[in-house]
DNA sequence: ATGGGGGCCTGCCGGC
DNA sequence: TGCCGGCAGGCCCCCA
């Protein structure tokens, strides 16, 4: 269930087996998943020398030799699996077949590039490469959290006026591209910020102050991941799922890991989704 | 324009 | 052991 940190470790190791690898054939095993397959889709796969993989958001997106690109969305349970490649002496077999194995890749090198998606809430689509900013997915997003153009005049501007909660705020995809509810979660607490603080009432000082914690959160999640990726392939050629130790998310009723503080971590619902924070630290 | 809620799917976990 | 409700890290759409 990944956030950009997670989709950055999967997007990671798939590179060294699709980069410059020709698909040389495509099961795609039901006509849809959020959303319908583009027609064709496993035909305009057929063939198609894989350029490069690159990441937007929670996007991974391979471009092809045919000009067109390859998008790939994880949903919420989406996981890839890779088989038949070697890693130093060892050989991961291919695994027999599982339930919701949707989309197969079979690379020329002999690696399996397996799309499982139980919950179905995952996506592919090709679109041209040139054109890819102007893709319904991809149009409305907001900055890369650790580009350039994310930085503290941005966000204090985008945030300026609105009265949505600062967590709704960061979650919109449109402020910021890639945060999820895990990592919102986490930066708030970093911050000292309540979820439920509206945006227009957080000084200009504390927005500020949230852009280097968002980028502190991702890229210690991505170091974590790169790191845990190695062990992952080794053992079952899964990726995209690693352990990572949060402060607050899913720490309902736990203790507060700022020292000497007594209070315990709560969790709230807001526009659906849970929040956990310190009442103590976060206000 | 903006914010909140519903819905999409399946699996898992805890309580009875 | 089995059933049931609640919950899940994303995202779009509709409504007020």
């Amino acid at each position: 269930m990944p956030e950009l940190p997670e989709v950055e470790t999967v997007k990671a190791g798939l590179a060294p087996v699709m980069e410059g690898q020709v698909i040389v054939r495509a099961d795609v095993n039901r006509p849809d998943l959020r959303w319908p397959f583009p027609d064709a889709m496993a035909a305009r796969l057929t063939g198609t020398r894989v350029l490069g993989l690159r990441r937007r958001s929670k996007y991974i997106l391979a471009d092809l030799d045919s000009g067109e690109t390859l998008l790939i969305h994880l949903g919420m349970s989406g996981r890839m699996l890779i088989s038949g490649h070697q890693v130093g002496a060892f050989h991961h077999p291919h695994p027999a077949p599982a339930k919701h194995d949707h989309v197969v890749l079979y690379m020329a090198n002999g690696a399996r590039i397996t799309f499982n998606d139980a919950r179905r809430f995952g996506a592919m689509d090709l679109l041209p490469t040139h054109r890819q900013d102007d893709h319904w997915l991809i149009r409305d997003l907001g900055p890369e959290p650790l580009g350039n153009s994310f930085h503290a005049p941005y966000l204090i501007a985008r945030l300026k006026g609105r009265k949505t909660p600062i967590k709704s705020a960061l979650l919109d995809q449109r402020v910021v591209a890639g945060l999820g509810n895990i990592y919102v979660c986490e930066v708030l607490f970093r911050a000292g910020i309540h979820p439920a603080r509206k945006s227009d009432r957080i000084s200009a000082d504390r927005i500020a102050g949230l852009v280097p914690l968002v980028r502190d959160v991702l890229g210690e999640a991505i170091a974590a991941g790169g790191s845990s990726l190695r062990d992952y392939r080794q053992a079952d050629g899964e990726l995209g799922y690693f352990q990572h130790v949060f402060q607050v998310y899913g720490r309902d009723g736990a203790a507060c890991l700022t020292p000497r503080c007594e209070k315990k971590i709560q969790r709230i619902v807001q526009a659906g989704r849970s929040s956990f924070f310190c009442p103590q630290c976060q206000r």
